[in-house]
DNA sequence: AAACTGGTCAACCGCTTCTAA
DNA sequence: ATTAGAAGCGGTTGACCAGTT
């Protein structure tokens, strides 16, 4: 069994206090960022690791963006979401300022009910044709319906996230634009232009090798065109 | 004015991944 | 190769607020 992260009993938890945000603000300052464990006693807040790594990485970290998403933030969130799927922190790496839980929020209370409304699944991107003409040879694909629930649902976590990418673009199943574009072009998702390529941080042939085995450390580039989109444009 | 409802978002929780010994 | 600790990530919660009845 693995030990807390830190002791629960000891620590504070809720809103960060103004004089909390000086506390790690300076320590950060004077330290720079890192071994979040021993952070909080060094810095002398009453507060668990991984709390302070958030309050720093979401809200204290200079150049956040805080405030509305423009429009082209939201575009670029659709399009990386479709390919991505619910990979918040990926996302939010192409959005400069913006964090992770903030995507993630925005999404969650913006975007997918915009999608919704134009009539597009937040969950795979395709149109929403099925609702109104159900298969009844599938009576347990139900998948758009029980997945889009808002962020504030009680239904557990397996039932509302995203399945990694698959490698079938079926009807059937909640996909995301990746596996779409691995097979033949999806004939429901005709919008998103985008171009994906995948490099490897030239790492040694010995360690390359070792890597191909693993299927891990592969840095993941993406060059997208952001062109506007007919679905985009859609809800304009 | 009070109660209710729904939306937003900061923060927490638990799991996964990474890394060093 | 294994293991344990640290860091990172995504899902979920709950407080707060605004709008509606």
């Amino acid at each position: 069994m693995r030990k807390p992260c830190c002791d629960k009993q000891d620590t504070n938890k809720g809103a960060w206090s103004k004089q909390e945000d000086e506390k790690l603000i300076n320590y950060i300052r004077k330290h720079g960022e890192g071994c979040w464990r021993t952070l909080p006693q060094a810095a002398g807040l009453l507060r668990c690791g991984k709390s302070c790594r958030l309050r720093w990485i979401n809200y204290l970290r200079p150049n956040i963006k805080r405030g509305n998403f423009a429009e082209d933030e939201e575009d670029l969130i659709i399009k990386l979401h479709a390919l991505l799927g619910n990979r918040w922190s990926l996302i939010a790496g192409r959005l400069p300022g913006r964090t992770d839980n903030e995507v993630k929020n925005y999404w969650n209370s913006h975007l997918r009910r915009k999608l919704v409304n134009i009539g597009i699944d937040p969950n795979n991107h395709r149109l929403i044709s099925h609702k109104l003409l159900p298969r009844p040879e599938n009576p347990h694909n139900s998948n758009s319906s029980a997945s889009a629930t808002s962020s504030g649902s009680k239904v557990p976590a397996a039932t509302n996230t995203n399945p990694p990418v698959k490698s079938r673009c079926d009807n059937d199943l909640v996909s995301d634009a990746a596996s779409c574009l691995e097979d033949e072009p999806c004939s429901q998702l005709p919008d998103l232009n985008l171009d994906l390529t995948i490099s490897i941080s030239a790492p040694s042939a010995a360690k390359l090798e070792d890597q191909e085995k693993t299927h891990k450390q592969f840095n993941i580039s993406m060059d997208l065109d952001l062109s506007p989109s007919p679905t985009l444009v859609l809800f304009r």
